[in-house]
DNA sequence: CGGATCGTTGATCAACTTCAACGGTCGTGG
DNA sequence: CCACGACCGTTGAAGTTGATCAACGATCCG
């Protein structure tokens, strides 16, 4: 499990036999359940956490009990409830487990340290960031700029690899659209595609 | 001028004599006239640059030739196209000069070069960057979960102390929003606070 | 078997856009 | 110094997209 993050990080920079002996120690891992809490809102995200097997979502709760998916992450990606790590405050997001998960675990603390005793960690981050900075720009042009079928379609595409994994209406709520525009899309398009 | 950069690394990391001067010609100064682009779509974005003094302002054109703001600069902040300047790639976005602005820019080498001999410039980029995902997590939040109304009354706030440099179609063009809705909005406002 | 979960369909509704016209202000060139 | 155009905001009326509400059908799983 440990070596599918050493596999992750090792895509993006080098790292050293005795590197990987200091990293190992400073993560934790874990097995979540289906439907298992990761964190909750209002608590404090004390962990960024690396998906080594399964799927888990990020979302908040309006004022009104809707729920927003904020992120989906699965093998290889990162997650947590960023704002609420870095300043230790109360976490705006809940994070959890849409299928039987593993993940590798790291503290506020550990990270901080493993930063400064690892350059090529700072430089790993920064370019994780970097690319995260990239996708979410698109996102954001693609949410003001595109119709809901546009969204729709840009999003098949881009998670193609695990579209199957995600059920309809959390797509919906990812890209900030009712299911029921979800369905009439596809609707829409298959019936296009027979004609 | 470089001191404005300089001032704003050491906010977020420590630098010695020596690497400031290892720094400094890695930047080149550049002056912007109002309107004047930086960058236009369809080019590379060749150098990363950092606003010491006046407004500049990302966007990209639609297909039906509406504009959308991606980003406001100013003094302090950062801008590029930033998967162009990684990919070199053709960009996407425009970047224009909103005042008359100093720049300072560095090109996709010596930024490699810059963060490869200077880890603290490494770690500089990799806090700027994670404190920028974090807000761009809460644009993207609130451009789904926030009306109009709300999404206008949050930039208002936010963007407080340039409030009076941007005008009010541009902030349209920023929130996704017809300029005509910002114009109802701030009606609303008035006669209710009257009221 | 029975409940939970998920997707579908139709009808109505609300928020925001679009279109069109107008008024004010600023800067510049004649 | 004034006149004109560029730029910006405002207002009203009509149009559209997608949300909401309600009901139903299918599948999965304990």
């Amino acid at each position: 499990m440990f070596e599918v993050l050493v596999d992750h990080i090792e895509k993006k920079v080098h790292l050293t036999e005795p590197e990987k002996e200091l990293i190992r120690p400073l993560f934790m891992a874990r097995k979540l359940r289906k439907k298992q809490y990761l964190l909750q809102a209002s608590e404090v995200c004390t962990h960024l956490t690396f998906v080594a097997k399964g799927l888990l979502r990020s979302y908040n709760v309006d004022d009104k009990g809707n729920e927003h998916i904020n992120q989906f992450a699965w093998e290889g990606w990162w997650i947590s409830d960023f704002y609420s790590f870095l300043t230790q405050e109360e976490a705006l997001f809940n994070i959890d487990a849409m299928e039987e998960t593993e993940v590798l675990m790291i503290s506020r603390h550990d990270y901080e340290e493993l930063t400064l005793k690892v350059p090529a960690m700072d430089r790993y981050f920064r370019i994780l960031y970097q690319n995260s900075l990239v996708t979410k720009d698109r996102r954001l042009m693609s949410s003001t700029t595109h119709t809901a079928e546009e969204k729709y379609l840009q999003f098949a595409k881009r998670y193609a690899p695990i579209l199957g994994r995600i059920p309809q209406h959390l797509i919906a709520s990812y890209l900030g659209l009712a299911p029921e525009t979800i369905s009439r899309i596809r609707r829409k398009r298959m019936t296009k595609d027979a004609g």
